[in-house]
DNA sequence: TGTACATCAGTGAACGCGCGTTCACTGATGTAC
DNA sequence: TGTACATCAGTGAACGCGCGTTCACTGATGTAC
């Protein structure tokens, strides 16, 4: 079958591809996405400004596969998980441990949007993946008399981008399950419990076990 | 008494720099903070660039302000409204409105920290009276019979941030109020709700309603 | 009221910087006969 | 195995851009006698 699989060529290019992209992550790490320059991975990586050309089209395009692979890496941190039994406790866990590991990682994910830029669209689709896991984790653990609230009336007219055999008392958790995990998470991630003294991954906790009881 | 309170100069001073805050702000909320410049400040206003020099020491000092303000334009929302009666939900109201009137302002405060930025000193203690407030709100609305947590305990020996009197439960409450808050009102703002059809403000009740009931 | 002086807001030229991106090119690697 | 050719990774010069910031200056405004 021709050249028979991968040329030596061929992986050098994805070797490369793969060095790029391991800078732009530290310096997306230590100095934020605002400070995502070619010129400068070039510069560390020993090469000219231009060479980075033939691997990506523009900067843009670089930090859009950032951005993919990042969405990419926490579903699949959290399918594993779910795969290896873990409950919503575990999953919880999970994206915490995962967003503590690289902060901007989280960020560029979850952070200020960037006015004008859009995400690519297969994003979208990576997110559902996730949050299916989670519905069927909340689902596993719903009470037998889960109790319908003012709130699910409505999200049940709107309940488009799940499962239509998922209950909805499971979907209203998921949403609670991420605004709650983002909300201290990312509080905690950017400074804000600083001078406070208490430890977040017990507020987180609490959320968590207040979710977790109704 | 001399020149008899402030004089037409520094009137004239006053008047300019506040105009300056006032290109600055429009430029933070339709490009965001990276995109924050002294030229294109200058520019807008017909004014040559180093004129801003004798207004801001730096480009940094300019965003300080900016940020400062901010700080104390959500506490004064939130105390403003206290004093005029509001509940623990009037005031999750009042931010979430605040909130979405300018969400780059929001996440001035709240989004992505830039590594190596710190924020002036003062706002911690802007933000404190903003907690105070809440605080007091929280323990007002304390059932009776409020069930200590097993995040009570730790909280208990970590919080000089509060007044003594206020009860734990009170902070606890507090904290989770600031968190749930954040968690739905930086998720909506970022858009990350955007393909699925419900309405957050009902996301954002409902949170708010099991963070009361409980 | 009028003149001499001090203050100070704003200008324009200039500095060095780093960015994204293009282009014509060199030279090494791989392919075909 | 050896030669002729094609592919293509990487270079270096160059483009235009906007940024923050400095500096010596002009000219209007305000102050003191």
């Amino acid at each position: 079958m021709g050249t028979g699989g991968t040329s030596p060529r061929e992986r050098y290019r994805a070797q490369v591809h793969a060095e790029i992209k391991q800078h732009a992550w530290e310096q997306v790490a230590t100095t934020g996405v605002s400070a995502l320059s070619l010129n400068a991975i070039a510069k560390r990586m020993g090469m000219s400004g231009p060479a980075l050309y033939r691997y990506f089209a523009s900067r843009d395009e670089l930090l859009t596969e950032l951005i993919r692979d990042a969405y990419r890496s926490l579903a699949d941190a959290v399918l594993a998980a779910a795969d290896s039994g873990a409950d919503v406790a575990g999953l919880a866990h999970v994206v915490r441990d995962w967003a503590l590991a690289d902060p901007q990682r989280y960020f560029l994910l979850y952070g200020t949007p960037v006015p004008g830029y859009h995400a690519p669209e297969d994003t979208a689709k990576i997110t559902s993946e996730m949050m299916a896991v989670l519905i069927e984790a909340h689902t596993a653990a719903l009470s037998a008399e889960a109790p319908a609230t003012p709130f699910d009336a409505h999200l049940g007219e709107h309940r488009h981008w799940a499962d239509d055999s998922a209950p909805t008392a499971a979907l209203r958790k998921s949403l609670a399950f991420w605004t709650r995990v983002h909300g201290v998470v990312s509080l905690e991630l950017a400074g804000h419990f600083n001078g406070m003294g208490f430890d977040p991954a017990l507020l987180f906790r609490q959320e968590l076990d207040e979710l977790l009881a109704h």
